[in-house]
DNA sequence: AATTTTGGTTGACGTGGATCAACGGAGTAC
DNA sequence: GTACTCCGTTGATCCACGTCAACCAAAATT
């Protein structure tokens, strides 16, 4: 049974508090003075848990709130009417999520855990109304919607002009480079969306996807056991993108 | 010699002012007050001419202001270091352009003028500022930057997910849904872009976007002559892109 | 433990769009 | 007016990736 993507409170529900969270860093709160996040507190609601697979919102659903990642991982993607879907980003511990329903006052695109996962509830008018009083929150979060921005202006460059190979190493270094910033190997991490789902977000087929894998191995550039990937060549991931592989 | 992207005061500027402008229901002000727009004339500064071909900001630049576009248009792009280009769109009267920069105060994109053009000079901090203090223009930002963020998801899945013609389709429809929305003709529009520019936009070859433009008057959707376009067949548009062009 | 389902790999083959090339017309500069 | 440059069109050919298919491993279900 689905399940309806609002704000309930239930028992699993603990009041989460930005001062005693450790993704400061990472998420909303970053650049606030101490006194700015304590604020914070009284805006952050409940939290909320999500199962593997399950929907965080759906696209049509009315826009409530904005969720920050506490643990585990999200995928976003939109549908064409004719069931097409491509998937608009792969978003993880730290990360915000639900910013495209401000426009249109309803989600434009759905929300799913990919593994069991964790998010703090924002309201967003309350965000809104917090963010007028302090000024470090309001500057935080215009950054956080230009980084998604600049991010999604990333991805077209390469869905529009790299190929295969390319897409997928500029994949793998940035993921690398996320797992970095949260203190995580650099170098070994476990994938936790499917072959399919990566080459949806990369404009390419699931086979293509695997076939890449395999060449980096043979060359000596990773170690892919199915979701399982150790980059052994980091050096040799930048080079494939900077110089357009091979073209004879 | 190209010209610095900063915020020059020339003689041909004048004072703009949002409540004398007939702009409103495209630009930032929509939705606000009287008297709320008469308190963003101390907001905008002055206007900025530039030239066709011209940049109105570099990548690198450091970022001051967004800009509301008056007259003309524009075409933003990123580029790598070994010289791929990516359209990552092109923007028209009314729209807003630079809030790549916000993120990390600098620009992360090219923005240059398609003809000569006409914007309005927002200068950040003061409209962080006078955001604070004026619920509906917070309020219409937050839905300006999110607007972006949607049509970036857009354009993700016609790069991902669409074939050629298809991606094409949806290239005119969109045009001619934003010509209509300021009041011009939904059919019969002067493309400001060359067959270059758009192939790069839509993750393709210029010959590939020559070819379906030539397809697409074959077949009586369009008749196109160079930068002329009338679209004769709008629902034979839109049907292409519902149903995935026969694929055989 | 046996069975089913899901996800990943690999090979053979087909094709949509890229590449290469030639040409002609529009716009611009002199 | 003439020359030049830029832009768009069209044809011939090529190739990167998609499609189809078989198979196997891992995980979920019984």
């Amino acid at each position: 049974m689905p399940i309806k993507a609002t704000v309930p409170i239930t028992a699993a529900d603990i009041k989460s508090a930005c001062s005693q969270c450790n993704l400061l860093e990472l998420c909303l709160p970053f650049g606030m003075t101490e006194t700015e996040i304590n604020r914070l507190d009284e805006l952050v609601g409940a939290r909320r848990k999500i199962k593997r697979q399950q929907h965080l919102y759906r696209a049509g659903d009315p826009f409530e709130a904005i969720y920050a990642i506490r643990i585990g991982w999200f995928k976003t993607h939109v549908v064409l009417e004719d069931g097409r879907e491509q998937v608009t980003g792969f978003q993880m511990t730290g990360e915000m999520i639900g910013l495209d329903g401000i426009s249109t006052e309803t989600h434009s695109c759905n929300a799913i855990a990919l593994e069991d996962s964790e998010v703090c509830v924002i309201a967003y008018n309350r965000l809104e109304e917090l963010s007028r009083e302090i000024e470090g929150l309001q500057h935080q979060f215009h950054k956080v919607m230009s980084r998604e921005i600049v991010r999604d202006h990333g991805v077209m460059m390469l869905l529009g002009s790299m190929r295969a190979e390319e897409r997928l190493a500029a994949f793998l270094l940035n993921l690398s480079q996320r797992f970095t910033a949260r203190g995580f190997s650099a170098a070994e991490f476990h994938l936790r969306m499917t072959r399919d789902e990566i080459g949806s977000y990369l404009g390419l087929k699931l086979e293509t996807v695997s076939r890449a894998f395999s060449k980096f191995q043979e060359d000596g550039l990773i170690s892919v056991q199915q979701k399982h990937v150790r980059i052994t060549d980091i050096e040799g991931l930048r080079k494939l993108i900077q110089h357009p592989a091979a073209m004879r």
